[in-house]
DNA sequence: AACAGAGCGGAACGATCCGTTCCACTGTTA
DNA sequence: TAACAGTGGAACGGATCGTTCCGCTCTGTT
C-alpha cells in the first residue's frame, strides 16, 4: 500500500485499495482471455460492478488504460536495459524483461478492441525507437547472425507470449526456456541469414484495425 | 473432386462437393477463431445452415471431426518423415511438416471444446510414440544440444502456431523463419542445456479438460 | 445527533449473439 | 406424378454481457 493510501482513512482508503485491485484484476483476467466479461474483473478484484464503472466510463476505457500501462511498461523495460554496458547483454535483458512482464499480451492481444489515443501513438513510436536502438547495439556486438531485422523481435515476442499455462510462475519459466533457445538461434552467426523474406515494418499494423 | 463424386450426378454430386467444402471451410474458420459461430462456416462454404446439420448432429460433432482429422494429419506427417534416412533431417522434416499443415491449431486450440472419443485417445498415443521415435533419432544424430526433451516439441509447435497473419502464405513463410531459428537454437550443442526445468510429460494435459 | 453524499454491491434491463429447429422449395429418382 | 433427399434461410429460445439503477453503508461535516 502506498503511503498516500495509508494516509487516508476509512472509505477513502478502501477506494484507493480498489483502484489498484481493479487494475491488477483486469490485467490478470484480460491477459488470460482478452474477451472476458467485465463482471469477471469485478469478481476477481472482489468488488461490485459499480466500483468498476465509477472509475471507467465503459469497458473500452478500461482496456485502453490497460494497453497504455503495457506500453509504459515496455518503455520502462527498454530504458532500464539501455543502462547495461554490454551491447548484447542490453539486448537480451530487454527482451527477457518484456517477456517476463507479459507486456506483449497487454498490448498486441488487446489491439483492435478499442480506438487508440494519439498519446498511445506517440508512446508506440517511442517504443519502436528504443527497441531499434537496442537492436542496433546487438548488431554492433557482432553476436547477431546476418539477415535478422528489428521486426523479428515483435514476432519472437509473439511466439513467446503463446506459451501459457495455468500456473503463472511456470509459464515464465518455460517462456524463458524457449526465449533462450531462440536467442541462441539468433546468435548462431555461422548459420547465415534465417530463411524467408524478413518481416517488414508495418507488416503487423493490421492488428490495430478496429474489429 | 474425387472420381467417386464425378460419377454421381445432379443433386448427389452437389452433396458430395458440399461434404468437402464444409470441411475445408470449417478448417479455415475455426483455425482463425476457435470460437467462431457455426453460421460463419456455412457462409464460408457457400451453403446454408441445413447443409451443415444434415452432416453433423451439432457443433461439437464438427469440432471433434476436425480435431480427429488433425491428429490423422499429424500421424501422416510423422510417418512420412520417418522415411527419411538422415536422423536429423527426419526430425526437421517432421516438425516443418506439422507447422506447415497448421495441425497444432487444429488439435490443441480446439481442445476442450468437445469431449474426446476413445479412438482419438489411441491416435494421440500413436502420435506421441511417433514423435518420440523421431526425437530419439534426432538425439542419436548428435546435433541436438543436451537437456532437450520430447515435450519441448509441443511447446515449440505452440510458439510457431502463434505466428498468424491475414495472409496464409505469408504466415507459413514467417513460421518457417522462426522455426528455423529455434531449430538452430536447439542444435547449438556447445551451448549446453537450455535454462529452466524441462517440460514434463502430461504438463499440457489440462488443455483437454472440458471448459 | 442529524444529514449529505461518496462509494459500493448486485439485481435488472436491453441488446446481441448463437446453436438449433423448422418449413417451404427444388431438383432427382422411381 | 408421387415420394423424397437435399437445401436455404427465417425463426426461436437460451445464454451472455455491457450498462444502468436503486438502495444501502460508512464518513466527514454541521
Amino acid at each position: 500500500m502506498t503511503t498516500e493510501a495509508a494516509a487516508l482513512s476509512g472509505r477513502r482508503r478502501q477506494a484507493a485499495r480498489n483502484d489498484t485491485a481493479i487494475l491488477e484484476a483486469a490485467r490478470d483476467v484480460f491477459l488470460a482471455d482478452p474477451k472476458a466479461p467485465i463482471s469477471a474483473v469485478a469478481e476477481r478484484a472482489g468488488v461490485g460492478i459499480s466500483a468498476l464503472y465509477r472509475r471507467y466510463a465503459n469497458k473500452e476505457d478500461l482496456l485502453r488504460q490497460l494497453c497504455r500501462d503495457g506500453l509504459r511498461r515496455y518503455l520502462a523495460e527498454a530504458e532500464q536495459a539501455e543502462q547495461e554496458a554490454d551491447d548484447w547483454a542490453a539486448f537480451t535483458t530487454f527482451v527477457t524483461g518484456v517477456v517476463d512482464a507479459d507486456v506483449h499480451s497487454l498490448t498486441v492481444r488487446l489491439a483492435g478492441t478499442f480506438t487508440p489515443t494519439p498519446e498511445m501513438g506517440e508512446d508506440a513510436a517511442r517504443a519502436v525507437a528504443a527497441a531499434t536502438r537496442l537492436f542496433d547495439r546487438a548488431q554492433t556486438s557482432g553476436r547477431l547472425r546476418p539477415g535478422v531485422v528489428v521486426q523479428d523481435i515483435d514476432l519472437i515476442l509473439e511466439a513467446c507470449a503463446a506459451i501459457r499455462l495455468p500456473d503463472v510462475a511456470r509459464t515464465r519459466e518455460l517462456r524463458r526456456r524457449y526465449l533462450a533457445v531462440m536467442l541462441d538461434g539468433l546468435a548462431t552467426v555461422e548459420a547465415g541469414a534465417p530463411p524467408g523474406p524478413a518481416p517488414e515494418p508495418g507488416e503487423l499494423n493490421w492488428r490495430w484495425q478496429r474489429r
